[in-house]
This record gives C-alpha cells, sequence and structure tokens, in this order.
DNA sequence: TATAAAAGTTAGATTAGTCTAACAATTTTT
DNA sequence: AAAAATTGTTAGACTAATCTAACTTTTATA
C-alpha cells in the first residue's frame, strides 16, 4: 500500500508529465517545487519510487513514471475528482471549497469504494472545475482546448473548465463566470494584455492573471469532444 | 491539527472508559493491547497526549481524557459513525464491509463535511451495527443495554446492537439474525453456556461467543430510549 | 572551451511512531 | 512483610519524511 506521502508524488508527476505535456519527464526541481519540499528530499524519495517501479530514472537523468506508477497516480486523482464532484453534487459545497476536501479524501484507497461512488453519482465526465475523471483503468479524456489568454480578439468561445485554485475560482464567481458559458473577446490591450470580454449581458475587464487559468473551445464544438483550434 | 496516531489513541480511549464503562481510566497495558502496540509505545505517546492536555496522567498512574482530548475521541467516532452509515445507506454495503474503509474515512478533518454528511443522512441516531451516533457537541446516547448472554430462559428481547466485527457480522447474516429482531431464549446448557434462540420462525443453537457480541433490551421498550432492565 | 550558473546529490540532523531488552515500581500472593 | 507477579518506564535502535549545508554534475554562456 502506498503512503500518503508517496501518492502525492505519483499524482504530481501525472501532472506534470500527463497533463501539462511539455514532455513526458520533468526535473527534481520541478518536481520539489510542484510538492513544496525541497529538491534533496525529491532525491532521496525517486529512488524510493524507482525502488518500488514506479518511475524510471538515473542519477542525475529526468523522472518519468512507469506504466504502473501513471496508474497508480491516475487513480489519485480519479478519486479526487469523483469526491469534488461529490461534493458540490450531495453535499451543496461551492466549487471553490472542494479541493481542499478532496486532498484528504483522495487518500482513502477502497477500489470498492471509489467505484460504487462513481455509480452512485452516475459516472460523472467531469469534475466541478470541468477536469475529466479518468475511467477506473486510468484512462483519461484530454480535450484539447486553449486558455482564454490565447483566444483572438472577435472570436467567441465557451469555458470548458477552471484551474482549480480558490482565488481563481471565488473571482469568477464575483464576475458571473462560470463552466458551459459563452465568452466573447471584444477587445485586449498590448501593453499588459488586458482583455475586455463580453459574457451573458455583462462585459468585463480581465487581466492574463485570469484569463491564463480559463480553458475553454470553440463554441460550435461539443464539450467532451472538441478537437478543433478555437 | 491531530495525526491519525493521536485520532487512534484518542479513540480508543473513549472506547474503554466511555463505551466499555468498567472505569473512567486505564493502563497503560490495556491500551497497548487495544491498539496492537507495545506497552513502551503508549508509555511515551501518553507523554505526547498529556503535554497537548488530552489526557491526564502522572508516572506510573492510570491514563484518562480531558475533556478536550474526550471531544477529540469523540469527533472521531462520530466521522466513522456516520460514514459507516453512508456507506450502507447510500452505497449499499453490507454491515460487516463498512467498517474497515470507515477506519480511513474517520480521518478526514472537515467539520463541515461531517455536518454536511449528517444532514445529507438525515441526522440518523444509529449506525448500521446499532451504535448511537454522538451529536456535533460530542454528546451521545448511552442506552442501558444487556448481552444476549446475560438475557434469562424464558425472557424475550429485542436485538438493538452488535458488536462492529466482522465474524460476527457474517455469522449473524448466515443465521438470519439481525438488528431489530425479536428473539427468545428457549435453552442454556449449564455446561458450556450454549443457547437454543428463536427468532422469526427458526430456531438456532449458539455460542457465548457470538451472544455476548449482541446486545439487546427487553421486546417491550423504544430502541431508542429503553432504560429497564431485559 | 573555459567558466559561471543551474540542477542534482549526499551527509548529517530532526521528528513521529514504532520496536526490543533491560530495568523499576506497584500490586498480589504467600 | 517478603517474594513473586504484574505493570509500567527508559534507553537505544529503526524507518519514513523532511530539512540545511556542502559538494558534484550538467548545461549554458562568454
Ligand atoms: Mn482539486
Ligand atoms: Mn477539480
Ligand atoms: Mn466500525
Ligand atoms: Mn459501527
Amino acid at each position: 500500500m502506498l503512503s500518503f506521502t508517496e501518492e502525492n508524488y505519483l499524482k504530481a508527476l501525472v501532472e506534470l508529465t500527463v497533463f501539462e505535456a511539455e514532455s513526458e519527464e520533468v526535473g527534481v526541481n520541478r518536481l520539489a517545487h510542484c510538492l513544496d519540499v525541497k529538491p534533496a528530499t525529491v532525491s532521496d524519495m525517486v529512488r524510493k519510487l524507482k525502488d518500488k517501479e514506479l518511475v524510471h530514472y538515473e542519477k542525475y537523468g529526468k523522472i518519468s513514471l512507469t506504466s504502473e506508477g501513471r496508474f497508480k497516480g491516475m487513480m489519485v486523482i480519479r478519486r479526487h475528482r469523483l469526491w469534488e464532484t461529490f461534493l458540490s453534487s450531495k453535499l451543496d459545497f461551492s466549487w471553490d471549497e472542494v479541493h481542499e476536501i478532496a486532498e484528504e479524501l483522495e487518500h482513502v484507497h477502497s477500489e470498492k469504494l471509489i467505484n460504487r461512488l462513481d455509480e452512485f453519482l452516475d459516472f460523472p465526465e467531469f469534475d466541478p472545475h470541468g477536469d475529466a475523471i479518468p475511467n477506473k483503468l486510468g484512462e483519461i479524456l484530454l480535450p484539447s482546448r486553449k486558455t482564454l489568454a490565447e483566444v483572438e480578439v472577435g472570436k467567441s468561445c465557451r469555458i470548458i473548465a477552471v484551474r482549480d485554485q480558490v482565488e481563481v475560482l471565488q473571482y469568477m464567481d464575483r464576475i458571473e463566470l462560470c463552466i458551459n458559458q459563452e465568452v466573447t473577446i471584444a477587445h485586449r490591450e498590448e501593453f499588459d494584455g488586458l482583455t475586455t470580454i463580453t459574457h451573458g449581458n455583462q462585459s468585463s475587464v480581465v487581466s492574463p492573471k485570469l484569463t491564463e487559468n480559463i480553458f475553454v473551445v470553440c463554441s460550435v464544438c461539443s464539450k467532451a469532444k472538441c478537437t478543433c483550434d478555437v
């Protein structure tokens, strides 16, 4: 059985090498920063994960997941996102509250529990932040998506996901932006990226700090399967 | 924030000094046995819990809970029993499966979560094994109850709770005994305590190993409030 | 290509929780 | 009340996860 710590390393590795997907491998410093520990700590731990055949790694080299490591990490993310969905849809938590609680729930190991929960929730495809939920085989839909910061002036798009950070989520609530909403880029200031968007009957001026954390697809694509460029 | 380990010590102390209630205090050996660790380990840990003002304790003396320790321990039990109820009533787990999973879920700390869960379950009074669920103030109903082994021959009683142990629960399923069921003591062998009971249309011969783990009240009393002797 | 910068490793320390083995205090029995 | 049994404590060791500080390797740059 993996410890909390080991599970968190695998989860971070999936996020860095599968979701962010600049590359399938990652350095010690990057992983350390992501887990908020020192590189020395990661150096040690990665050796342990290698002994357990959860990562590929050679001294001074890059870290990547084995297929077992990837599966185990994906299961942590599956649990995290299913619990977030449960908290949101059954216990009426708001989307900015669920992450913190799911950080604990994701480490409850019972496989039967998570599959029953999945069924109880009617096999949801996405969590409250629009992130796809891996299935019990560890497979996940990775829709091609852009950030709102990348959409050209004049174009329209639909929000399909948001980075799961309390400040982002609360800010979006405040200006009444939400998932599935149609947004049009009315104007973008070259100087600082300040963007004027229209959504619903409103118009807001937002900074890249927000737009870089909002993921969109072009308006005409279906939420689940969009593969076009916005 | 308390660690898993500290929470398990407090939970065990509540079980020994509140529920079993031979006495409000307990020795190092007894607690060690209950937690499946060595007395040396408990000696150390109890000093730590004393520093945190969770227990009363003097070297070579007995251990007892402070009111803060009692409250914190009671909250662990509240979480345990609410999750067991959730697993049983919402996710269709059988009563012998829920304990193991609740041992992990009970350490998820969010107070808001547990109060929302309580509401979602419609404020249940008892868990699937008939044990009362402490309220958010740490108060709990401790109904006077006997074990089935103590009921006299010829008398009838109703099962209100069962010790939460997989083997006991599975055995009861097998002979079709369950909570709220009416049972009559038809005969008891002096020699070895083997007891013949009638329940429903059946009759079974059961040993003290079973009857000592089944809690009952007299038939006419209400489940929740019985204070009479069977 | 030599040097500087960045990235990564190692050694040694710390904390939590556990153990065994030896010892000490308390309680029970004779 | 002395001896025996039980109960509890301490010392020393171990593992997991972390840190800092010093050192080494790799990469980038002048
Ligand atoms: Mn999250
Ligand atoms: Mn999420
Ligand atoms: Mn239980
Ligand atoms: Mn129970």
